[in-house]
DNA sequence: GTCCCTGCAAAACATTTGCACTATG
DNA sequence: CATAGTGCAAATGTTTTGCAGGGAC
């Protein structure tokens, strides 16, 4: 679900009968949490790898290491490790993105190769900015999203080299 | 084919993704250009409208105000107007809302009410900071988002009278 | 007249969910 | 044991696409 659209988002409401049914499913779906060969598995998988992984890519990962797991449990787990905090997940090539995230629940951003999907962690820019556009427009900010984009050293030496457009599909190493 | 791009790691939806590789495939797939009653109907529509809207929204709206028009036309209208930067977009409740988009193709960032949808366009804060993140990592930034999100001053005297411990936290701001 | 654009239905896709079953605590 | 977690298949919901036909230029 996740569908909490209790703003009129799409700007049409024409048939909008579902809004208060978002809380209940918030509740209901706080996720696994017992200690289950699964979810260590999953947690374990993460943790190996440095970059972002969508639930799929870690769903492949798992069965080429000889892991049989249901998808659906790795969406579970996946989500429920975002929702508590253990994880981190960005929105790449219209996938939800997972990595493991080591310090609790502190407000950061990422910087991400956009060619090997390499990623650093970054520190927001100055919370300075965010207070005066929010004043300006008479808003209460309550959250943001930021991610940029680029090229690590090495791959902008790689595109410069090859720049015969064969690079592109060759290294989709977040793809998995 | 914009399958394709998208698979390719640009992930960044229209803002500024296009470094170098605006290449053939970006201009074989630069979608409808013909005068249709079409275009226009989804570009009249979309001025109409102060905030951002889905492309179903717009579909629903040209619906309801009596214009008979296939959904299939409306994302392509809508996605053509995105790539020639007549319309910006972000995404928001999973999924990819539009805009006109006054200025031609500047960069800008939103500030979004979350309930009412209320929108402004925002400075990015100051460039210096993009260049240091980059600097320190060995990155070349090509591209970034960055979007916004809090309530208005009505939609929070709204949320504080009804605060009947109500979901009120209307964002799960997962992917902060 | 030649294409491009439209519309429909069907496909593609990632993600979620219903339900019977199993393992955890 | 009770029940939370699993796995499968089916459902969901958004966005794209194949293709035949009609309109734009």
């Amino acid at each position: 679900m996740s569908r909490e659209d209790a703003a009129r988002g799409d700007g049409t409401s024409v048939d909008s009968a579902d809004v208060v049914t978002a809380d209940s499913a918030a509740l209901a779906r706080s996720g696994p949490s017992r200690h289950t060969w699964q979810r260590k598995a999953v947690l374990d998988q993460l943790r190996q790898c440095d970059d972002f992984v969508s639930a799929q890519g870690l769903h492949r990962l798992l069965e080429v290491s000889g892991t049989s797991i249901g998808l659906s449990t790795v969406y579970r787990q996946l989500n429920s490790l975002a929702e508590s905090g253990l994880a981190d997940t960005i929105r790449l090539n219209e996938r939800q993105m997972f990595r493991v995230c080591e310090d609790g629940g502190r407000h950061h951003h990422h910087l991400v190769c956009e060619r090997c999907g390499k990623t650093f962690e970054i520190e927001p820019p100055d919370n300075e900015w965010f207070a005066s556009v929010a004043r300006r427009h008479g808003f209460t900010v309550t959250s943001h999203t930021m991610e940029v984009f680029g090229l690590c050293s090495e791959c902008l030496a790689d595109a410069q080299d090859g720049e015969v457009g064969a690079g592109s599909d060759t290294t989709r190493s977040s793809d998995i």
